[in-house]
DNA sequence: AATCCCCGAAATTTTGAAATTTCATTGCAA
DNA sequence: TTGCAATGAAATTTCAAAATTTCGGGGATT
C-alpha cells in the first residue's frame, strides 16, 4: 500500500466535475472505498476535503452527496465567476506585459484546436477532461497577470463547482458552436487591452446560464 | 463519546484566529488530540478541513503547520477582501432596501459599543471574540443584500485568513480609534447608497495591510 | 574535512474494528 | 386507519494499532 491519496483525490474531483456521479447522488465511503481498493477511512477524508470545496454537500452524521443540481446555485456560481473573471481580467490589462498576451495566445491556440475537433468528429466525451483542462487554462491566463494568486485559487474553486452543475447528463454539454467564437471575442478583446470590452465579452460567454431577472420594476424590491 | 467534533473544529478555528497558536508553528495531530481528549484521528480531519480553508498548511507526509506570517501574503489577501467587499456593497446599494439599512444600522451598533469599551477600559483580549464577531457580522450586512451567498461564504473564509494574518503577537493588534471612525464612514456611505464613497471608504479602512507598490514608472513592468 | 549511506526514532498515513447514531420496518394502541 | 413506540439493520464516527515515510545522527569512504 503506497501512497496514493494525492491521485484518488485527484480522480474524484474529475468524476465529480465530469458526471461519473449523478447530481444528488450520495456517495458512500465504503462503496468508493471498494471501487479505489483502500479502506473506507481513507475515502472519508478525501470526501472532507472535497466537501469543503463544494463539490460535495457533508452533514453530520448523514454523510456526503455530491452537490444537486439546481438553477439558483448555477446562477449564483455563474454570477460569481463573472465577477471573478471581470476582476482578474481588468487587473491583467493593468499589470499585463508582452508575456502575458503570449500565454492567453497560447492557452486559446490549445483550446480551439480541441473545439475544432469536437466540432469535426461530434466527440465530446472522448477528450472532454482535456476540453476541460484546456478551458479552465484559457480563463486563468486572461488573470494571469493580475498577480493575485488567491484569486486565480478562488477561481479554480468555483469553475469546478460551474462545470459540476453544467456538465451534467440531464444538460446539454454546452459544446455549442458559439463557445468558440465568444473564446475569440474574449481573446481579442483582452489583447486589445480593452476592459469594457473584455468585462462585455465575459458576460455574453456566461450568461445563458443566469436565470430570468426578476422584473425590476416591480414595487416589493424592498420586502420587509 | 459523544458527537464534538463541530465543536472542536469551531474551537480549533478561533485558536487560529485568535493567535492561540504561533503564525509557522507545525502542528502535531496527537498533541492536540491530547489537549481535547480525543483520538488523533479525529483531529486529523478538522486539520484537513482547516487546510482547505487556507488557516494550515498542509504538506502530503509532512504533516500540519499554521499557515506562516508573510507581508506579501497580507498584502494578497487584503486585495482580494477589498474587491470582495467592494463587490458586495455595490450589488447591496442596487438591491437593498429599508431592511437591509436597518440590519448594517444594527450591527454597525453593536461593533462601535464593543470598540467604545476596548477604548475606555484598554481591554482588547478579554473581548477579542466578541470584537471578531462584530466586525465580521458589520462587513457581512454591508453584503447582505447582495442576494449572492457564495460571495458572503467566500468573504467569510477570507476574512478568517485576514485575521489570522493581523491579529498575531508580532502585529499590532490593529485597534486603534482609525477603525471606529473609519466603520463610521463605510456605514454612512453605504446608507447614502453612494457607490464610489463606498468603495473609497473599504479601501481607507484597509489600505495599511497592503505593501508599498512597486514603482509604476518603472521600464521593466514587462519582464521577459 | 566533506559526502554519502545506513540505521533507528518519531511522525504520518492507512487500516479494521468498536461505539454511536440514524433510518426503516414492524407491532401496538388510539 | 392513523399515529407512535420499539426494534433491528445499516451507516457514520471514533478509536487504537499496524504499516509506511520522513527526519536526524553516526560511521565509513573519498
Amino acid at each position: 500500500m503506497k501512497q496514493q491519496t494525492p491521485d484518488i483525490l485527484q480522480q474524484m474531483r474529475d468524476r465529480l466535475i465530469m458526471a461519473h456521479y449523478r447530481l444528488g447522488q450520495k456517495l458512500r465511503p465504503s462503496e468508493v472505498a471498494a471501487e479505489f481498493e483502500v479502506s473506507a477511512n481513507t475515502i472519508r477524508e478525501i470526501m472532507l476535503r472535497l466537501s469543503a470545496e463544494g463539490l460535495l454537500d457533508y452533514e453530520d452524521q448523514r454523510g456526503f452527496r455530491v452537490v444537486g443540481a439546481s438553477d439558483r446555485l448555477l446562477h449564483e456560481i455563474t454570477e460569481f465567476r463573472i465577477v471573478l473573471e471581470q476582476c482578474g481580467v481588468e487587473r491583467s490589462i493593468a499589470r499585463g506585459g508582452i508575456e502575458w498576451e503570449a500565454q492567453m495566445a497560447a492557452a486559446h491556440h490549445k483550446l480551439s484546436h480541441i473545439e475544432a475537433r469536437i466540432r469535426r468528429t461530434g466527440d465530446v466525451v472522448g477528450v472532454l477532461k482535456h476540453w476541460n483542462d484546456a478551458e479552465l487554462d484559457f480563463h486563468l491566463s486572461l488573470m494571469g497577470a493580475a498577480d493575485l494568486p488567491i484569486l486565480q485559487q478562488s477561481f479554480r474553486t468555483v469553475y469546478a463547482r460551474f462545470r459540476q452543475q453544467i456538465v451534467s447528463p440531464e444538460r446539454s454539454y454546452a459544446h455549442r458552436e458559439g463557445n468558440i467564437i465568444e473564446h475569440q471575442r474574449i481573446l481579442e478583446a483582452a489583447l486589445d487591452r480593452d476592459v469594457a470590452a473584455s468585462h462585455d465579452a465575459i458576460y455574453r460567454h456566461l450568461r445563458r446560464n443566469l436565470m430570468p431577472e426578476p422584473d425590476a420594476r416591480s414595487e416589493d424590491t424592498m420586502t420587509a
